[in-house]
DNA sequence: CTGAAAGCGCTTACAG
DNA sequence: CTGAAAGCGCTTACAG
């Protein structure tokens, strides 16, 4: 029962071969007859072959691994791009080698080197807002935002938030707040851009969250229910993360989702479908997104001409910005807006936004 | 500006030295004079010399890589194990392959054995409930529970639950109601056995919810107002996940958070803190967790002696299981137990907890 | 303290 | 269709 580690050479001594034959029988490269193929393959399988990773990177050159980074990996999307982005490189022989970032940009460059130094191939890389992916010496895709320069391939966050914002009209809302969390966000521009221009002619007001706590404190209250007091008959919210923390003020306040309020998010995290009321949202397809990713990278990594160009250091960033479509996701949170304004207050319209609000 | 990759050869070239004194200087091995080690890691990082990974773990028959498998990538857990994993491994200079399994048992094997093809040196699987790891041809480090065999490390989950208990009972609940799962999982009992220790004397319910969504369909009511109306004043959920489900099912129904119930989770998931109210909760210190479980992979990896006994194709599961203490976090969604029966409802202790009820 | 040499396992021109 | 040979880049005994 004890036997080795099996190599190559052993394959070819078995059968009296050469290990060329037997690496092309395996490779399939075609140079070998069918008969003595299927023999190879067979005493392979029967010998538990399987072949040295090192072996094969050394001599050719690629590893057979990708790495990916994502510049916040405590981001609640991450376990889905992470699994996406797996399958998608599984499919096609590729291995997948995490980097965390924690969220911070010198740090996001070390992960990049960090990577490299692990001889991956390639890489995909999700960047934290604003941040420039750069002293890459391997083919890299972008994950972010199509109107981000160097960007590959990401989500219609534009569309995904016009669907949103028409399905709010469509419901009868005339004046809806927005919920954002940073303006220096391309992704949050494209979402915020578009469900305005979804919802048409109706009045819209927005709320930066980060720059409402750089006054009122972490973790403020959003003053919602003075917003719905105003005649806010929906909410849209730039993420499921703060769509769930709008619903939790709104039902500690009283105030009923979405009788009285209608509220939407975006993502579809795990449990968007779970709280009461299901949360309507807008989801990223990370299959076709990781898919266009892994093709891109890999696209690059079989054109040297391109990486190969010698004279520069400079990156090699996939720039090609396919947009992937969003879906709707309809649950409870959304309903008709209300008639009447706001049941339990009497003080309606007559109350200024506020300086906190655009 | 035009160089080629660096090898180790044009180091020792340019000093007019051998490459096994290039290797041996970088390596710090010491067999090398302190002068001319000095100037041959000046030149290697003058040239920017990057080490070609597949070229040593050829030579040395180690990737410097280890594999992640968990059970559910789509687990909310995932982002903070992973990220603390790979921390971990960074500090000892190994990286770290991810593999997806679905969730689902086969899917498990096909990602350890995509593992081992790509050349781990050893892995980490967070198994899924009931599971066994089994055909790994390296060492394996499984975090799952301390009570379950050939669990390398966990989080105390029993403690944990039972610092939860003594929580609420120092708060007065005396009748509590704890929200489980799945029967099948060791974490899940050993939470809600810790918390049931800790809750001393207190009359305990317990609703196991795959069984009660097995009868009343998926994202049926958890009954929570009955409850609650029954004179439950504190509910205990198994994970963060199932306490948002429990609060928002709560405040739907109009019952204050934490005025006539308590509500506590398990996890401290990155939207915990957000919501309103802050869920109390108990946190697993998934940094030692990982560096426990890293220390382990390579404690194997270097002790040959066991991974190398012939004649058993066994496992190489590594069984030593230090548990480590949970904290507890505690937020708004738990308060003192209230005084007299719910407010809004009349017939307290008079309904039987209904059979699907333990 | 330093060097010459072998070899890890594979693939790829190149002959035959 | 098949084989002999070279070599990817490194490290490790082994000499000196």
């Amino acid at each position: 029962m004890s036997r080795q580690k099996p190599r190559l050479a052993r394959i070819a001594d078995a059968l009296g071969v050469s290990t060329a034959t037997v690496s092309n029988a395996l490779s399939g490269k075609g140079r070998v007859s069918p008969e003595l193929a299927e023999r190879i393959r067979a005493t392979a399988a029967e010998l538990g072959y399987v072949p040295s990773v090192a072996g094969r990177a050394l001599r050719t050159g690629r590893s057979g691994v990708l790495g990916l980074v994502l510049a916040d990996i405590s981001n609640p999307l991450f376990p889905k791009l992470a699994q996406a982005i797996e399958n998608s490189a599984a499919k096609v022989g590729y291995g997948i080698l995490i980097a965390d970032s924690h969220g911070d940009v010198t740090a996001q460059t070390q992960a990049i080197e960090r990577l490299i130094e692990r001889g991956v191939d390639g890489m995909i890389v999700v960047p934290r807002r604003g941040t420039w992916v750069t002293g890459a010496s391997c083919p890299v895709a972008v994950i972010d935002s199509p109107s981000t320069p160097g960007n590959t391939v990401a989500a219609d966050h534009w569309s995904g938030g016009q669907g949103l914002g028409l399905h709010l009209y469509s419901l009868g809302h005339k004046h809806v707040l927005l919920l954002g969390n940073s303006t220096a966000s391309n992704v949050q521009n494209d979402r915020l851009g578009g469900v305005k221009a979804g919802l048409g002619s109706a009045k819209v007001e927005t709320i930066w969250i980060e720059k409402l706590e750089a006054q009122s404190g972490q973790g403020c209250s959003l003053g919602l229910a003075e917003a719905v007091a105003r005649g806010v008959t929906a909410i849209a919210a730039i993420s499921d993360l703060v769509a769930l923390r709008a619903l939790t003020e709104l039902q500690r306040a009283g105030i009923a989702v979405p009788e009285d309020v209608s509220v939407t998010g975006f993502d579809d995290l795990i449990w968007s479908s779970v709280i009461t009321p299901g949360l309507t949202t807008m989801r990223m397809d990370v299959a076709t997104i990781a898919d266009i990713a892994i093709a891109a990278v890999l696209d690059a990594i079989n054109q040297p001409h391109v990486a190969g160009s010698r004279g520069t250091d400079g990156d090699t960033v996939i720039a090609s910005q396919p947009k992937v479509p969003m879906e709707l996701v309809v649950r409870q949170s959304t309903g008709p807006a209300r008639k009447s304004a706001y049941p339990n207050d009497n003080k309606t319209d007559n109350l200024t936004a506020g300086e906190l609000i655009q």
